[in-house]
DNA sequence: CAAATCTCAGCGGCACTGAAATTT
DNA sequence: CAAATTTCAGTGACGCTGAGATTT
């Protein structure tokens, strides 16, 4: 995509380049993710486990930025492949108590390096100074 | 979204940054739009033949962003709706010629401010100065 | 009882693919 | 013939809704 061949309404407007730029970020994690079979959602979730440990699915919702529903189905895909475990919190019935297991921790760790440099090509048109702005001025934009 | 829960990995990631807020932003704007009963790429491809005039469908599709797949149907309807035309070029009949008319003219303008408003919206938690940090960075990421 | 949590079925917008049809 | 353009049918990921079941 060549933002230069847009027009000024879009070029400028800050919703569309953030959905272009998305789409483009969108492909290229899918594919690194891909290659160990896991989507978007379950990577968010594995990492939320890991850094959290134990976490109801409306935690998990919180953390991840996922739909309660879609927990649901990432969360038995996961458990069926032994990456996470769920059982019924004693204490309160009604929750489920998620937690990673060592396997899903592994794959977690072995995905770092290569998400990393993916981005570093989604972005390779800024300067390491440039996308810490744009991570920076993304995370503001989201914290209210 | 409160990107202060989310853990460390996402919370760095810029793939899942721009994904939370391209979110945020389609609904934002996509309610905009259905006041006018538009969808996000019909808003584009209106505002591409705004400013480029007569655009064959390969065209809309590099001005816009959009698949060429996507175009079809979109024009079809609103081509319906008389707010573009679809002919054929006579100088090279596999191409379609689409132009807006008058009333597809008016409705963008119409839109103009409602759709600054909801973009200010989306980013009030950002000063003006960084507004436009993050279109100059996303317009550069775009830029390739 | 009301509220919280999870589950389940399904919808709609959207990016994308593959193949056919037409024309150059 | 090969290449370009449009059209069409369909797929898959994804965000989301509404309703029901269970438990507190």
């Amino acid at each position: 995509m060549d933002v230069d061949n847009a027009p000024d309404r879009l070029r400028n407007l800050p919703s569309w380049l953030l959905g272009q730029l998305s789409n483009e970020a969108r492909r290229a994690v899918g594919e690194v993710l891909a290659e160990q079979e896991l989507h978007r959602g379950q990577y968010a979730l594995l990492a939320a486990l890991d850094q959290f440990g134990l976490l109801s699915q409306t935690d998990l919702s919180e953390r991840s930025g996922l739909d309660r529903s879609d927990i649901v189905r990432w969360v038995d895909d996961l458990a069926a492949r032994g990456l996470v475990e769920r059982t019924r919190d004693p204490d309160d019935r009604r929750r489920n108590v998620v937690s990673i297991t060592g396997k899903g921790r592994r794959l977690l760790t072995r995905l770092d390096v290569r998400l990393r440099k993916a981005q570093d090509h989604l972005l390779r048109a800024l300067s390491a100074k440039e996308r810490d702005q744009l991570v920076h001025l993304l995370g503001r934009a989201l914290s209210l």
